[in-house]
DNA sequence: TGGGGTTAT
DNA sequence: ATAACCC
């Protein structure tokens, strides 16, 4: 984008910026948030200025935490800090920390280029997730605390809309008898600049605290839709921040070097438009919306060619618990039923903990395969079914065997989609609780939301729920 | 390519 | 149930 990395510089001519605005008496508005010297991450902040504007009215934030994976394992074993930390999956190093990236290695390298490449390497099994899960969510809630939108993309990445608090920051400038925002600022290109400065402020505090209370380290971008808070967060990498200012948007969308680094646009949707000549965000920009929609469809086709131009209003649709619980194994080979049960049931296993811990019901069940294939890339079968109603019921209860039903279910799934009489070779298995109710499916009055939640806690860890039944029934 | 997730059709 | 997208 033609901007150099800004350090202690930056900040300085953002705080000139906004000061001219008089606003600067709120103090370090967008740079440090005061007396967090020594220990919080340098909250570098970047501002790109370049002529054009495209102009929602809407603040959102996309914050990006550094090689997650690797962080959560330098907090578990700080002995890992200052080395070069791969965390590896079956043979491949899915992710690693900036160590061993100067070193060479890279996102999903094979563990044995990874070696070659950085010998030194240290590598952790990273598996299990359940972990990076938990931490995931304390970050996503620790958001929510800023403002109740956050929307969740993978396990370490959230957006979050800020519109309603920069407004009520605004507000409060203008209550404080800062006149510029009531008269100078009347001024409609300077107003968005501030909101989003505004917004940027707000980044940094959000980092701040994510780092004071959880220990994780991440990049922040601020703009005014999420396609652009996305992209931008990616410019200063490790450990920084960055505000698009409206006039820098066509820049930011040119600075992509292919379609296919445009989220939105997946491999599927990259190979078709690749056919029909399209490889540059101009070339999707310029091409006929007529002959696009034929290709791709009204809806694909329309959505896509907003986001060529850096326009995308999809709203931040807050997360909330999640939709779905999965646990998948990838192996070399399985051909045998007895070999598959056996899988299953682990999978199975480590589900039923993680479902009653959330304290909601899964309806439904799915068993999903991948096939070995020797060049066909990617497919998986599912069938999927109804959890029968007095196994649901059975869910939270710990003392009624809710595995053999579940494991039977399973089983008939997996006849149905493998002939088990003839020869076949699975390289996955998955198992998949959805359709997930909150088990106070007659919502009375709060009265009864409290006793069945505080029922269903108490059943699921094993000695401590009678009592905790009991101190919850003697409370209310 | 792993071990997850989401929404649309 | 699958296909597309995201990390």
């Amino acid at each position: 984008l033609g901007v150099e990395p800004q350090e202690e510089g930056g900040r300085q001519e953002e705080e000139d910026a906004v000061q001219g605005m008089n606003v600067g008496a709120t103090g370090g508005l967008l740079g440090a948030p005061g007396p967090q010297e020594p220990s919080g991450p340098p909250p570098s902040v970047h501002e790109q200025v370049v002529p054009t504007g495209s102009s929602s009215s809407r603040v959102i934030v996309h914050v990006d935490l550094d090689c997650f994976y690797a962080q959560v394992e330098m907090i578990s074993n700080p002995e890992l800090r200052g080395k070069p930390l791969g965390v590896q999956q079956k043979y491949l190093v899915v992710t690693c920390n900036y160590e061993a990236r100067k070193l060479g290695v890279k996102k999903l390298m094979n563990v044995r280029d990874a070696k070659e490449k950085c010998p030194q390497l240290v590598l952790v099994n990273g598996e299990d997730l359940t972990r990076y899960r938990e931490m995931s969510y304390k970050v996503t809630e620790l958001l929510e605390e800023f403002s109740p939108v956050v929307e969740r993309l993978g396990f370490d990445e959230n957006f979050v809309d800020l519109s309603e608090m920069v407004k009520k920051r605004l507000k409060q400038l203008r209550n404080d008898g800062h006149s510029a925002v009531t008269v100078s600022a009347i001024n409609l290109h300077d107003i968005l600049h501030v909101r989003l400065l505004i917004g940027s402020q707000i980044a940094a505090e959000m980092r701040e605290a994510i780092y004071n209370q959880l220990g994780l380290t991440g990049c922040a971008g601020v703009a005014s839709n999420k396609l652009l808070a996305k992209l931008v967060s990616g410019i200063f990498k490790p450990n920084q921040q960055t505000v698009l200012l409206p006039e820098s948007c066509q820049d930011l969308i040119h600075s992509l070097n292919h379609i296919k680094e445009m989220p939105g646009i997946g491999y599927k949707t990259t190979k078709r438009l690749e056919a029909l000549g399209i490889s540059s965000v101009h070339d999707l920009q310029t091409f006929s919306s007529k002959i696009l929609e034929k290709e791709l469809g009204i809806s694909v086709a329309h959505r896509i060619q907003k986001l060529s131009f850096g326009e995308d209003n999809s709203p931040v649709m807050p997360s909330g618990p999640p939709q779905s619980f999965s646990e998948e194994d990838s192996f070399k080979k399985c051909s045998s039923e007895v070999e598959a049960k056996k899988k299953i049931e682990e999978l199975l296993a480590s589900l039923l903990n993680r479902v009653c811990q959330d304290g909601r019901k899964p309806y439904t069940i799915r068993l999903i395969i991948r096939r070995y294939s020797s060049e066909k890339h990617y497919s998986r079968e599912s069938r999927q079914c109804p959890i029968p109603s007095h196994v649901i019921q059975k869910l939270g209860t710990g003392n009624y065997d809710v595995m053999t039903p579940m494991v039977d279910i399973l089983m008939k799934l997996f006849r149905n989609m493998v002939n088990v009489k003839m020869p076949f070779h699975l390289t996955l298995l998955s198992v998949c609780f959805c359709n997930l109710k909150a088990l106070n499916t007659a919502k009375k009055g709060p009265i009864d939301y409290y006793l069945t939640s505080s029922l269903s806690t108490a059943s699921c860890s094993g000695k401590r729920s009678f009592k905790m039944k009991d101190t919850h029934m003697e409370d209310y």
